[in-house]
DNA sequence: AACGATATCTAAACTTGTTTAGAATTTACT
DNA sequence: AGTAAATTCTAAACAAGTTTAGATATCGTT
């Protein structure tokens, strides 16, 4: 049993108040109740003195804030959610919000679980969500309707959410049409399956678009489709099937930064060299080691920290306009191209 | 204002019993306080068809227990820290507690405020938490001396407490020895200060041990102090400085990931190649991309899935134990050597 | 002195659950 | 029939704050 905690009741039968008063105080609400300059003093010095710490727990029940924010994300260790996690949390800490992560493992069930643990039951004032789900539906429940909820990453096309994400189209359609300039005409994309994620089918859509601007035709043999739950083992069937077959390819495009790992994972088990079979090796989510990495990899960079930094205030803006009916924001940020060599 | 949440009171009206026991019903107690069968059946039927969820500050405020534990890591985007973070939330999950993770940036004043939040005022159940601190003067605090606290990767000496750490000393003995059997005589460590941190003392024990062992005078200005603040900018100076100087090195050992990271940098920015200098480059803590870096790194791989997997056991180990008084469990886990090329 | 206005403070209600102490009913037994 | 025991349930207290409505004291004014 470690000493007891000091309660606002302890304060105030110490100064012979009530707690109501110190409440008000602490709160930094003295001036506004009219409680004297000389009683404020007493009870902050006195509340210093006791080491009064809240019980944020009373203070929530009756509030109805937590002054947490949650972050959902499918996992937290993949380095692009863990660096946006980490501008969401600072941005936050200076607002005087806290951070929940959780990663929901790409898993629906685990996701919606969470999402009513935590908004539903106002567990946490608001949500940033990489969503896993196909479709809006679980997000137009009833209970969610005032809920505020930035999704960040991905979007989905058939609800109308706040959201900030990278203009996966436009990054995608660069990043093709740099390749094609370097003179490639058979890009072979590996993509996620399933694949119904927006900034997947966006980043396919901006692939497509460039061969198109050039008068590519596109080859479904093309796009490749990766199993989600399998990666490794499906580059390296697929993938190594191709690269032996007559089918010859003159740049490789992974979706994103996990299969382009397995990929690079793939190249060492076999010694394979793209950049000596003149091949191009490129992906989307840039991962700062990427430049020491053999072959030379041609990226497009997201702005992670914009991306929580914009999550992170719009989330606040939401919760603060709480009941207000406010236009919808929808934040498309620009990425960039990393062209390495 | 969206739907009002179904409180247990209305269930409770909707049934024309108490609420007392629509309470005991719900937390799996209507055995235990003799509820009919008959009585439990309709409460939980009714409950799902309100889509009751109970209010967990409410809870938490009258239990004392939220289930929610605490991870504080110095930066949650060091694929260290958020690889540890993944399997200690999954392992928590399995168990009905989730995960607030926090980042201090290696601040000691972020840090504090935040156990105070956390731990003090309980809103978390456990802490784990990496500490930055330097001596464990804050942790004797009365408040916390009942508060279950599982220090990883890094532990107070002065203090003691239950920790989950990889083996440093041995890790950093074998990856020197290792680089001595390659005929290394000359290995520049680069520590990051201040090194008050044990994970880091401990390795640059192991390093200096290892050359004993094969009687190699230590030198001092083969141990560099790398300042964590400017990181990038202190490497670009005294590593560049020393490889132009005449003073010869076989190996550079850095004694984390960052200071790698960093030394790959400046070895782009200059063109530098160390493989072709013959000069051996290792690191302490692996990521997996190193398996594509140029040049070759001998790293030291910690076991961050076991970590995070015992460190969260031992929490929820702790938190069932408490007031009871249990011996202090210390968990030094190997690491292993990864020797590419 | 009496009145309202102002300044300062407080008692009690409220947030939503959990827990305690005990009530009401039925069954069991002498 | 009458008491003890078991079964099933409930009222009220409680966790620790915040908020509301109103009390008390002081002051200025006529």
């Amino acid at each position: 049993m470690g000493i007891k905690k000091t309660l606002l009741e302890d304060i105030a039968k110490e100064l012979n108040v009530s707690k109501t008063l110190v409440s008000m105080v602490i709160n930094g609400k003295g001036d506004a109740y009219g409680i004297s300059k000389k009683t404020q003093e007493k009870v902050l010095s006195k509340a210093g003195e006791m080491e009064y710490t809240p019980n944020v727990f009373a203070r929530a029940l009756r509030t109805g804030k937590s002054h947490l924010i949650g972050l959902l994300v499918a996992d937290i260790s993949n380095p692009f959610y863990s660096h946006i996690a980490k501008y969401v949390e600072k941005e936050l800490a200076a607002k005087g919000y806290n951070l929940m992560i959780c990663s929901t493992g790409e898993n629906i069930e685990r996701e919606e679980k969470l999402i009513s643990l935590f908004a539903e039951q106002h567990m946490i004032d608001g949500l940033i969500i990489a969503t896993t789900s196909t479709s809006g539906g679980f997000f137009k429940k009833e209970r969610l309707r005032n809920f505020p909820i930035v999704f960040i990453d991905r979007y989905l096309p058939d609800i109308e959410t706040n959201y900030v994400v990278a203009n996966n189209y436009q990054g995608s359609f660069e990043l093709t049409d740099l390749l094609i300039h370097k003179g490639c005409k058979n890009i072979l994309a590996l993509n996620i399956t399933p694949s119904h994620i927006s900034s997947l089918t966006e980043r396919v859509k901006g692939y497509k678009d460039a061969l198109k601007k050039y008068a590519i035709p596109f080859k479904e043999e093309n796009l490749m489709e990766i199993s989600f739950d399998n990666i490794q083992n499906d580059v390296r069937s697929k993938l190594l099937k191709r690269l032996k077959s007559n089918n010859k390819i003159d740049a490789i495009y992974t979706l994103n930064n996990h299969i382009a790992t397995a990929c690079l994972n793939l190249f060492n088990e076999i010694g394979f060299d793209a950049n000596k079979e003149g091949i191009y090796f490129a992906s989307f989510d840039d991962i700062s080691l990427f430049d020491f990495v053999k072959p030379n990899i041609i990226s497009v960079s997201q702005p992670v920290e914009q991306i929580g930094i914009e999550a992170a205030n719009l989330t606040l803006e939401l919760i603060d306009n709480k009941g207000v009916e406010t236009a919808i924001k929808k934040v498309v940020l620009p990425t960039s191209i990393i062209s390495r060599n």
